[in-house]
DNA sequence: CTGTTAGCGCTTTCAA
DNA sequence: TTGAAAGCGCTAACAG
């Protein structure tokens, strides 16, 4: 660790450390001829201020922290980093970055690991408990939630998957496709409306609620949900999407476009196409969402994009605002959701 | 900030800070009653450490940077933040993120910081500049380089580029492929060798030699290198591998398998492929580089595996063991590349 | 076994 | 315009 502390300038100009700390932060009085001779000293000394020492004492770090889960891999999670990350440094704020792994006993962890390293604010990239949000609120610490709304006190950063999913419907529809399928999550109905379960029961919403508006029977062999739970080590996946892909196929052979409430399941969809080979979008149209690696599909696939960049730098840029005004009412910030039409779409038989 | 201080919790304990220290790191001689009064007033208390005290105090953060570079999106970068993540965490180390974004100059920034704020190491996911790694070394901080040796004063994580091309073409000649074409980034030849350009450089290079190894003669035909600089803002990309491809064809028709350098690359051979109807593997097998987004493709591309995760468990482990061990020698560690077959390649004609 | 005390390196009154 | 000095909250001798 580089020794040369402020006391050392100080001596070596022949000041106080005093004015030393005042040339280095610009405030204060301090006479040309001090200024100069400290100037000097510290060029000389190589010396490099101790921002430890400094939070201490100003009982403040500049610094937020960032938990995300496992799935950092998940390119969507990746972007949000980049942005929040970019949002941070454009204010001098440092990020330190955790990964509870969908796991809420390490997501406390995290946070209380955050909570006495005293940074500024916290940024949930998807929360898993709420009662960890909360505890940063309660410890007077700047909590951001992305996506997914756990804690009511906390600021949030949120995008409208119902938006989303309409949007791509309207794209099917006015290409002309009637006879459209849906490939997505499980959201058990049973179950309480947890915001989680609502990203997928909402995206599906629109999906049902587009084809009524179309006119339109809902008919329940085209959409393929698996309403069981995690199993095969697959779910939401890849496979899955080529598994349901399929029974898609065999289902409802007339089918003309398909909705897929994720890329990954698109790339899974666009897998068993291309090995039964029908072609896209000549014989099937195909949307995805989310936007992650749809560019690189074979078609590029149409999806629908989440600003997921601008979700993680709107979720820093809040927590970093909230850290001095302090209002009653935490803000939710919505993003919107746009359609990105690439080559996986066409009209019907084109 | 939460306001209980060891001082609020040994007053309410009728203890000395010492004591209270003593039992929350459980050193010292306490006795058990000393210790069961403390402990109550702890929990009551809510007590949470405060960090950035004992930083200075210990004068280590137990805390390691991790520099980056914009392409936080390329997902090659993003397992590496995973695993060296993960190996932080297992050894109660946290991670501050900084990207550079492929700016000496904001790197540069970024180890000033990270030096101010006392980390014990810094790992480098691909350094930019060999004198901002050095500035790491003479500040007697560990230092690690992922992927680029930059800085030979520095630790490394290093993988061996021809050794994978070469696994690549082992499995295409193995498969009876002969007409072998190549898609590529540019190395400009006449360039001094840096650790930079040779990563591309040396998977050509693996690519010649396997060629001429089986006797068969080398075709310029059969390369697309494009010896150009990045222009068009595509270099590299997506859209560079499908117009490289398109460019094989038309050179090239007998080819009957390609390697391409990335799976960046990959996916736009694919869809080029596909777009021209060449289906593949039956009249087309295709290699790619990395295993990023391979098995998302379509068909799920047969590719070489970099040990990302591992690189970044290695370099955050290498850094945690080198702020204690200081050896003589900076270690280099090596990582080994692996093919990884999946439905992209067969033999010709199959 | 326990308490006192002297800092870690910096900022910031306060008084000169 | 400058310096002395009092901490920020914690740890670790050292003395008891």
């Amino acid at each position: 660790m580089n020794g040369v502390r402020i006391k050392d300038v100080a001596a070596k100009a022949g000041v106080s450390t005093a004015t030393v700390s005042r040339v280095l932060h610009d405030n204060g009085y301090v006479s040309a001829a001090a200024r100069e001779r400290v100037e000097d000293a510290l060029r000389e000394s190589g010396y490099r201020i101790n921002a430890v020492a400094r939070e201490l004492r100003k009982r403040r770090t500049i610094t937020i922290g960032l938990i995300l889960h496992g799935a950092l891999s998940n390119p969507f999670v990746t972007e949000v980093v980049v942005g929040a990350e970019h949002a941070a440094a454009e204010q001098g704020f440092s990020v330190l970055l955790f990964n509870a792994r969908g796991d809420a006993e390490r997501e406390y962890e995290c946070v209380e690991t955050l909570l006495s390293r005293r940074v500024d604010g916290i940024v949930f990239t998807t929360a898993v408990s709420g009662d960890n949000v909360q505890r940063v609120v309660d410890a007077g610490v700047a909590a951001v939630e992305i996506e997914r709304r756990l804690c009511p006190a906390a600021a949030s950063v949120v995008v409208d998957n119902y938006d989303g999913a309409q949007e791509a419907m309207k794209h099917l529809l006015e290409l002309g496709h009637r006879r459209i399928g849906y490939i997505g999550e499980p959201f058990p109905e049973a179950q309480a409306r947890h915001e989680a379960t609502d990203i997928a029961r909402r995206r599906f919403d629109a999906y049902r609620d587009a084809l009524r508006e179309a006119g339109e029977p809902f008919d329940e062999a085209c959409v393929v949900r698996g309403d069981y739970p995690r199993e095969q080590g697959g779910w939401g996946g890849l496979e899955t999407g080529a598994a349901y892909m399929d029974r898609l196929l065999a289902q409802a052979p007339d089918l003309t476009a398909v909705f897929a409430a994720s890329d990954l399941l698109a790339a899974g969809a666009l897998q068993t196409l291309y090995a039964r080979g029908v072609r896209v979008p000549d014989r099937m149209s195909l949307v995805g969402f989310d936007d992650t690696f749809a560019p690189h599909l074979a078609p590029p696939l149409s999806t629908v994009r989440q600003p997921m960049f601008e979700m993680g730098f709107k979720a820093a840029s809040l927590a970093i605002t909230l850290i001095t005004d302090d209002r009653a009412e935490p803000p939710v910030e919505r993003c919107a959701m746009s359609l990105v039409v690439r080559a996986t779409t066409a009209r019907p038989g084109a």
